[in-house]
DNA sequence: AATTCGGGGAG
DNA sequence: CTCCCAGAATT
């Protein structure tokens, strides 16, 4: 087996007829079955920046209302410096990991005050800004500025860990050093530098997939030294967490007491939540429903219930929060179990009107 | 080097 | 149910 040293020695020199063919197969692939996706069809750097924030830890077909969506609504890089926060996660809801969308708005502002809306294409000054690490950099110096750069996302990464049977935790820095060097002398050729990378990245998706890669319709088959079907080094197992929490709902007509995410605080900052169940402040009147979701290492069992506001205890201590009309609270950037909240409180509105 | 940050789709 | 996804920032 060859060490990771011999590899990384070699990449500079990997014979130009192993590269032929390498782009030769990768491309007839992507010719045939490479995904046609909205972000492809007519990139700008916005457009492409905008896409791969989206993507980041998101499957591509999760992003596509999205995209469609965020491109009607912030055209430009103008459009989006000029709108509120509060607009711009609203667009995001659903999407998840928040700060994804504050950064790209933060970007935008740059842009429009500092550099007049246009992005840098070198991948070193793009990561200077917020959001932007070393698989986004490359990707939008490639796919929007056209610059000969590897694209490594966590498809790329395993194809070629299998590719040279690279027998060690694939998250290494050094791995990851080696690989770089690896695809950045494969494109040194003919390849367009956007067609490459999104060819590369289409077919781990596609083919060389993590658990039950495609062996049998691979057409890298010959030139891959992974042993089959020996694959990847596992990851460690995280431990799942399981949690309880109560959530009040307290109206007064029309109105719904609303508390934003405390802006401190990096998950959910900025958007709007029902409060949770406070006993010192609150009672109980009625309980409603439950509701689990999960996310990374928590599985949480969300009980909602009515309640209302202890007047006596709450004049001394104040409460964060607000009332929002009911009209208002749809245009309010809300989180996913939150937003399904709302949506059950609605529906029960409507059947208790019914005739 | 490990954890945090969401949510949904696929098997 | 479990795993994983066009990752980045923080600890």
């Amino acid at each position: 087996m060859e060490s990771l040293d011999n590899i990384a020695m070699l990449a500079p020199s990997i014979e130009p007829n192993f590269k032929k063919k390498f782009w030769k197969f990768l491309s007839r692939w992507y010719g045939e079955n490479g995904f046609k996706y909205p972000w492809r069809k007519s990139p700008t750097p916005y457009s492409v920046l905008v896409s791969e924030f989206m993507l980041q830890q998101t499957q591509a077909e999760t992003v596509v209302p999205y995209f469609l969506a965020w491109m009607e609504k912030f055209p430009d890089w103008e459009s989006l410096a000029k709108a509120q926060e509060k607009e711009v996660l609203r667009a995001w809801e659903g999407l998840g990991y928040y700060s994804r969308a504050r950064n790209l708005h933060r970007i935008a502002v740059m842009l429009y005050h500092e550099r007049k809306g246009e992005l840098p294409s070198d991948p070193e000054e793009l990561m200077k800004f917020p959001g932007i690490g070393p698989y986004t950099a490359n990707a939008v110096a490639s796919l929007a500025f056209g610059r000969k750069t590897p694209a490594l996302d966590g498809n790329v990464i395993r194809v070629m860990a299998r590719l040279m049977n690279i027998n060690q935790p694939i998250h290494k820095k050094e791995t990851i050093r080696t690989i770089f060097q690896v695809v950045d002398s494969l494109m040194q050729g003919e390849a367009e530098a956007s067609l490459f990378n999104s060819a590369l990245m289409d077919f781990g998706r596609a083919v060389c997939k993590p658990k039950y890669p495609r062996c049998f319709a691979c057409v890298l088959k010959e030139m891959c030294k992974a042993k089959q079907p020996e694959l990847l080094p596992l990851r460690t197992k995280i431990e799942i967490e399981e949690k309880k929490e109560k959530i009040a709902i307290i109206r007064e007509d029309d109105r719904f007491w609303l508390q934003q995410a405390n802006s401190n605080q990096n998950r959910y900052r900025g958007l709007w939540l029902f409060p949770y169940f406070d006993p010192d402040v609150m009672e109980e009147k009625a309980p409603l429903f439950f509701l689990r979701h999960s996310f990374t290492r928590y599985k949480i069992l969300l009980e909602v219930c009515e309640a209302s506001w202890n007047k006596e205890r709450l004049k001394m201590m104040p409460i964060e929060g607000q009332w929002v009309k009911k009209k208002e609270i749809f245009s309010l950037p809300l989180p996913s179990p939150h937003r399904k909240i709302w949506l059950q409180l609605l529906s029960k509105d409507e059947t208790n009107k019914g005739p």
